[in-house]
DNA sequence: ATACATACGCGTAATATTTACGCAAATATA
DNA sequence: TATATTTGCGTAAATATTACGCGTATGTAT
């Protein structure tokens, strides 16, 4: 037992992970709860921060056991703390998105039942977890005009169609196909590979490598993404 | 005393307020720590969340204490885990920002002792705050791509010289005059005054106000401001 | 008063970027 | 081999950015 002069609301961390696939488009990592409350709901991988740890090891150390994967890179995006946001007791939680590759983690697999569900066709989540999803596809938004999250989602090896399209299911607009080759050519963050995929539909469009070491140079001189 | 079956962090807000004036540039209200730790120090104001408040109702109510303000608006930016960022024992900490005239706030006033410091001039903070500042100093850069943070900073009615000044301050840059006027009127979120202030200086400036209700119809259709 | 230094406001030409879209080449399917 | 579809290149028009000239307003010095 431990004792405090005054009551202290208990803390968790969140991770909402954004995948990206052609066929599903943007995509979530979901973990389905096993004991109650909101027992077979889905949420968010997490769970309680060891007072010896903080926030951004605690959110790693729960997305590893939940869902088995590492993640590169997390950012924290928000806070929340509504009083009723837990039936048992009050409990804030500090949430973090992360941006990987799909094929990277292998859902459904070992650790517990972790799928991929497609934003458009997430069912109702546990606690506030919808209202923590809508934030943090807002900061998708924001995020894309800053850094590289194109690059982040995509294989290492992919398409100008195919991140383009991605950057149509991020922001939810379109653009035209030409005008979209020519402004990511010129920010010379492609590097063609020069090889091209046995892919399926008409005519095979060349692929590309995200240039990592000339993103940093820009992002030393304080650019913008513009898209 | 309170119980429970794991340790509980404590939970804090604190404040990060900006406000500008053209003497002293942009400037952060601090309050001087009248307890240990930290006695003596400036730090925001800030303190222990209640139970029964969500942390932006806590983070106002401290505000409100310790300097007499009541903030408009107040967004988080942040949430401060590090295990030993308290000496006392485990304490994280919900950081807001908020965009404040300087007028409207009397610093040195009735409570304890409030008082703004140029962010150029800020003493050596207590706890971890040094590290808050820089992180809220970073976001604000970013915001001002969003957000009016110029027209929340500056007073009701202001001129041209003193909207452009503020950018200068924020961004660290500087500007053509006449294209800074040009950028800025294109917008069509100033309304001139008609009126002209008894500045000193040269020659008198026109004064502006914003136009907040055409701000907000830019703002539906997803626009930025870009300086 | 008058001259001078300084700052404001308008305008404009040169350059760069964005936008819309024509057209030929590549490829799967019929 | 014909057809439909998609990729990649190029270009003209519209728009935005950048640099800066010039006249006017105003406080300060004489």
């Amino acid at each position: 037992m431990y004792n405090y002069k005054y009551p202290h609301p208990a803390v968790t961390t969140d991770c909402v992970i954004f995948g990206y696939d052609i066929r599903e488009g943007l995509s979530v990592l979901l973990v389905q709860r096993g004991i109650d409350p909101f027992k077979s709901r889905w949420a968010f991988p997490g769970g309680f921060m060891k007072i010896d740890e903080d926030a951004d090891t605690g959110a790693r150390r729960e997305l590893m056991e939940e869902t088995g994967f590492e993640a590169e890179s997390i950012s924290q995006f928000g806070t929340f703390t509504a009083v009723d946001r837990d039936p048992r007791e009050r409990v804030i939680t500090i949430a973090y998105m992360a941006l990987v590759r799909k094929g990277s983690v292998q859902g459904g697999d070992d650790a517990a039942d972790a799928r991929w569900f497609p934003v458009s066709a997430v069912p109702p989540l546990a606690f506030d977890h919808d209202r923590i999803l809508r934030i943090a596809l807002e900061r998708l938004k924001e995020q894309i005009h800053f850094r590289p999250v194109g690059f982040e989602l995509l294989p290492e090896v992919f398409t100008l169609p195919q991140l383009q399209a991605l950057y149509e299911a991020i922001l939810g607009v379109r653009f035209d196909r030409r005008n979209f080759a020519s402004k990511m050519q010129k920010l010379g963050l492609l590097v063609p590979t020069g090889e091209r995929p046995a892919d399926a539909a008409r005519r095979i469009p060349q692929t590309y490598r995200f240039n990592a070491q000339k993103y940093d140079e820009l992002k030393q001189s304080g650019f913008r993404l513009e898209f």
